[in-house]
DNA sequence: GTCTGGCACTCGGCCTCGCTGAGTGCCAGT
DNA sequence: ACTGGCACTCAGCGAGGCCGAGTGCCAGAC
């Protein structure tokens, strides 16, 4: 167990090198903070939470920094998070308050989280799936083609093609509309399925197979992981670190760029709470080297989807969290008036 | 007027440098290109191309590198564009077909226009100012508010909330949407102010107010520069000049971020054909050391939207510009065909 | 005139060397 | 258990020197 003071030392150490950027080493520990001690029993201190694998040197006669280890402790046991300002909350809210769409919502989400940690922002779309059904509309392209639009009450359009096996008639199609709608709306959408089910039975023979159709292709919209969007931005930021982690920049823009991997970075974080994963506890190799912030946000209790940001192992916890915290605190308020 | 000779050791002296990435002295290119004389003659001709601002030397005793004015003479003159190989050509159209909708088109020909040619990729989304009307929706989400949602013959879905002065009955809402619809379905957006302009006039007086509110939303809707979008990728690819340009990275990541930047960029260029715009002739000052080339790509023979890449000014220009139209031709096919 | 071979010159890149200073570990003393 | 002192290590930095690619110019050849 570590004792009290080492504890001090190792916050110390993550908050000078979260502020530097350089190693640090003992007499510029005491110097900045007030431990009470000499230096020579900081080096002592340094010695063991080096012994434990919180912290390291990155060359013998450099100063230490925190290890993932470290950063793990300190996000554990010494950080709080640090609250905004309420200047800062009133001008994140008046910024997604001038959202016109979710899509809008969405950009200036994304905006804001990175302006406000200085890092890689990712936001998710809501999920199909934590969604009910506000309105399914069917239009004809064509005698035998279809669009099938899909909104969401989070405010989520999915449109997708259909082809009909057999020509379908107008009166068919607001038929088939209306009872559809009747059927869905306001409903959760992993109940869909069950509610349909039974829909192409009520249809006179010829029109069975289209009913059928079109039943599938909502079915398949609902499944397929395409469904799970999201979006990125700040990546401008990744260039403060370039300096520091030049080779490495390579391969964390590389990962930004897969919307599977991001989406599986977001789904690896807890439902509910802040979820903080620290350099190597990231399974994408790409992404070793950096901390992943997220939280889940929604319009009502329960979370819709989630957001978060990408940075650098070395950044600022507490800062970061609770400017993540707030975004989705406010980006699920909007939603709900939505 | 610059003899035959001298436009052939500057093709030269651009292909080899896109290739090596080095500035390329004399002896070089007499090795690596039949020109048929000496390096000494090529120097004098360098001598004057350099006197003229085509090439320039980044250091006394360093090779030349071409300017500006080099690759433009090298884009109008000396280049042609590369066609793809069938193959190629047949892996775009498959992965284009597999679109499920719109934004899948768009994300899609993003990644593929990024891969073909290893930069960065910018598309943008069909222009409502160019598109015609295929459907306009208005669902009731609560007595007096209303949701518009409006669906382009590009695939394009906006919405937008409309609260309205006073509450609407359903009645006055379905006699709303058939009366509108029957009005700009198949129009052009642009016609639509016009088209719609007495339709408040043949309302009762209490449902009035409320049709010109909504009607002023849809007309807004169209009016906004925030109905452009677009979609960016291949970030990534930045970071493979990264040696040669470190400190350029940051301000063409920050431009790449500013939706109203490209989209003015892509703005600039022309509306048929294809437009490349090499290093300072980008007014933006952080894209100086970049080339964009982007075309107008639609479902007919008129453009509706534009796309296009961004690279470093040393890029293979007729190579990009071939993957550029030939990505755009396909997106106007599958366009056209959805 | 135009091209070529030869020659002197320049200068960025790279390698080496030695210094400096921050930082460490250890030990003896309080 | 803490502190001051001391010897040691090593990354970073600047100075100095070499090398080689590349140039410009000139005199001679075609």
């Amino acid at each position: 167990m570590l004792s009290e003071r080492r504890l001090e030392v190792l916050r110390a150490i993550v908050q000078d090198y979260v502020g530097t950027e350089e190693p640090v080493g003992s007499k510029a520990l005491t110097e900045r903070h007030r431990l009470g001690v000499s230096p020579a029993t900081v080096r002592n201190d340094m010695a063991v939470l080096e012994e434990e694998g919180y912290i390291a040197q990155p060359h013998t006669s450099a100063g230490r920094i925190p290890t993932d280890k470290g950063y793990r402790l300190f996000v554990d046991r010494l950080a709080g998070v640090k609250p905004l300002s309420s200047p800062e909350r009133r001008a994140i809210q008046n910024f997604l308050e001038c959202a016109v769409d979710l899509d809008d919502v969405v950009a200036r989400t994304v905006r804001l989280l990175a302006q406000l940690t200085r890092q890689v922002a990712v936001v998710q779309y809501p999920s199909l799936t934590r969604s009910t059904v506000r309105h399914v509309e069917l239009l004809a392209l064509a005698p035998a083609r279809l669009m099938l639009v899909l909104i969401t009450d989070t405010g989520r359009v999915e449109q997708r093609h259909v082809d009909c096996p057999a020509p379908f008639s107008d009166t068919s199609l607001a038929d088939l509309r209306a009872r559809l709608n009747s059927r869905v709306v306001g409903r959760r959408f992993t109940d869909v399925p069950q509610l349909v089910q039974d829909l192409p039975e009520s249809f006179d023979l010829e029109d069975r197979a289209t009913v059928s159709t079109v039943l599938s292709t909502l079915l398949e919209t609902l499944v397929e992981d395409t469904e799970e969007r999201l979006m990125i931005g700040g990546t401008a930021n990744l260039t403060r670190f370039a300096h520091d982690f030049p080779l490495t920049i390579r391969p964390v823009l590389e990962a930004l760029e897969e919307q599977v991997v991001l989406l599986k970075l977001l789904g690896e974080a807890k439902d509910s709470g802040m979820t903080v994963r620290i350099g190597h506890e990231n399974l994408h190799e790409g992404l070793t080297s950096t901390s992943v912030v997220a939280v889940g946000y929604g319009s009502g209790d329960e979370a819709v989807a989630k957001l978060g940001v990408v940075g650098p192992t070395r950044m600022d916890y507490p800062g970061t969290m609770g400017a993540v915290r707030a975004v989705a605190r406010y980006v699920g308020q909007i939603l709900a008036e939505s």
